[in-house]
DNA sequence: GTCTATATTGCGATAGAC
DNA sequence: GTCTATCGCAATATAGAC
């Protein structure tokens, strides 16, 4: 568990379940198929993670992980609209390089597990509050209309750029969603946002 | 099946169903579960629907149907602001008067079942579609700033609503989110997304 | 239409050999 | 650490009595 060889069972089996865990959700897929396409033995999941559940777990914890960079948005120096569009960009290779996390993201805000509590609602609530510190900072510099609720404000951001990649199996054939049009995309939306906010 | 008593089992299972679909997703419900919660005999559901998957369409095309009035925005007539916060508007009273119509939504984008071909994604590009045309009314009166691409557009405008609801799970404790304030988000939203596009 | 009883299949978990 | 075999239980669906 702690020093890991690449092509063990215990890898195997995270990396074969995450794809069949995101597509299908928790209830949706049975142990014996993820041992298949591990292949890995079906007792192996007991034998390292305690049980179906346990792979699980260990599966978002890896997922979720990879928000933490978001956290630093607080320590680097820059203006406000600045943060704002890192973050955007932030989002937008995360989605590109990962294309489950956003399954698990939006799966367990709509059928928590047990992980909800534990570890998807904790790395949700770390992201709004440093959008929420940095839309702060803007209000201090003078940089934002007062008038606006700054949990409105970040909460619109984040769902312009997260409701655009969840929306894409629904509107994919009918609008343009290639990678090639997020440096386009991220400019839209800072756009309409920062047209929105700035004084 | 055309007319429907109000209490007879067909109808109670689609009632009963509608909350255990909504917060487990269909895999996460079994038919004894749902025969228990509507009090009628576990037959019943192959009977009516003939089996679980047909009682489960019969939830989500009463669930989308309340997405029809939507579609109406074409007809109606006022400047394209004014009906982009009629979509916003009838969508948070939407959300408030049925309050599993969102799970259906994210939970077939995320984990789709065969509805989501039939019933969810044609529901969707409705929607879609008349925000594109609310849009186009407006660009063709020169209202809106034309550097824009109107499927980020509106995608933004559909992503900032949806996803306050959705994240309500895990923001609820941090954010204010009560009905009372859904006015006040409906403004907050108008006001960004308006000085973001208005020329 | 509604019931009981059951058929069939699949599930997650584990005992025990190696 | 990995395997086979199996346990116990739940799943959906249906046959057939009333």
């Amino acid at each position: 568990m702690l020093t890991t060889p690449e092509n063990d069972s215990r890898s195997n089996l995270i990396a074969a379940s995450t794809p069949l865990f995101a597509e299908k959700g928790f209830n949706g897929v049975g142990v014996r198929e993820i041992a298949k396409a591990a292949g890995a033995n079906l007792s192996m999941i007991s034998y390292y993670f305690g049980g179906k559940e346990g792979l699980y777990a260990a599966v978002l914890n890896q997922q979720f992980d990879t928000l933490k960079p978001v956290l630093e948005l607080k320590e680097i120096d820059g203006d406000p609209m600045g943060k704002f569009e890192l973050y955007l960009r932030a989002t937008v290779a995360r989605y590109r390089m990962n294309p489950h996390l956003l399954r698990f993201y939006t799966g367990e805000l709509t059928n928590p597990t047990p992980c909800f509590e534990s570890i998807v609602k904790p790395a949700i609530l770390g992201v709004v509050q440093t959008l929420l510190d940095t839309f702060s900072m803007g209000v201090e510099q003078r940089r934002f209309r007062e008038a606006l609720n700054p949990a409105d404000a970040v909460l619109a951001l984040a769902g312009m750029i997260n409701f655009y990649f969840l929306l894409e199996p629904a509107t994919g054939e009918l609008v343009d969603q290639a990678p090639e049009r997020d440096e386009e995309l991220i400019r839209h939306i800072m756009e309409i946002f920062g047209k929105g906010i700035l004084r």
